[in-house]
DNA sequence: CCCTGATTCGC
DNA sequence: GCGAATCAGG
């Protein structure tokens, strides 16, 4: 298979998406991880929380002993044609400030309590809110990160698909991956791989990857443990609604 | 073990 | 440019 126009854009989207590279690769067809994981750097996609620390400083002695190692120890920092104005290695690349689904966590249950004015200010709209304790939930009831918050080396644990991909072109008039784009909400609707799966589409609230509506359910403030409920677990989109 | 993404390097 | 092999953390 070749990296078609479609097929890169259908990478991006889905890396974008918080996707695992496994998931993207199943779902492309054709395609191993590894391949859709080269892909996605060589397109300089965003690097996504990894298990791999990110050593920047000590990475230098950490390059590929496996290929061509003989017997040479040498962490001497092998002076490579480094290229002279531009920096080494882009390793740490850390723009995106939208968060992104992934972090799996206990799901923060979210009683059907509301917020009223006069309540705590969890109001999406307010994207720079000063609260530092703002937890929010994304899209599996996974706790998110606030927009701006710099992901911590979280397990990224995105529900597996567990049917095959499919054609599935059932889906009509519905938000794919292929029409997602920074301006509509990235809320995913049923599973990846799933003939009806696809996402909500609406107008993004500006800062936010999701419309008002699921920041409303995804930016939520952290109850009370008193008022958690046991396991509201969430499946992956699964139709979030108020209980 | 499994999973994940990152990186390298032969093609 | 591509991706298998490999690495490395969880």
């Amino acid at each position: 298979m070749s990296w078609t126009d479609e097929r890169i854009e259908t990478l991006k989207k889905m890396w974008d998406s918080g996707l695992t590279a496994t998931q993207i690769a199943e779902e492309l067809g054709g395609v191993s991880r590894n391949a859709v994981i080269g892909k996605a750097h060589r397109l300089g996609l965003p690097s996504r929380p990894s298990p791999v620390k990110s050593n920047e400083a000590k990475a230098a002695a950490a390059a590929a002993p496996a290929a061509a190692a003989p017997a040479e120890p040498k962490p001497a920092p092998a002076p490579k044609p480094a290229p002279p104005p531009a920096a080494p290695r882009p390793q740490a690349a850390a723009p995106a400030p939208a968060p992104r689904p992934a972090p799996p966590a206990p799901a923060a249950p979210v009683d059907d309590a509301e917020f009223d004015s006069d309540s705590e200010a969890a109001e999406p709209a307010a994207p720079r809110a000063p609260q530092p304790v703002l937890r929010s939930v994304g899209p599996g009831g996974f706790i998110r990160q606030n927009p701006g918050e710099q992901a911590p080396p979280s397990t990224p644990a995105p529900p597996r698909r567990l049917v095959p991909a499919k054609p599935s072109e059932a889906i009509a008039g519905k938000t794919t991956l292929l029409d997602l784009n920074d301006k509509i909400c990235k809320w995913p609707l049923g599973h990846p791989g799933e003939p009806d799966f696809h996402f909500c589409g609406e107008k993004v609230n500006p800062g936010f990857p999701y419309c008002v509506e699921h920041c409303g359910h995804a930016y939520q403030a952290q109850l009370p443990r008193r008022d958690r409920r046991p396991a509201p677990t969430m499946p992956f989109g699964g139709t979030p609604r108020p209980r």
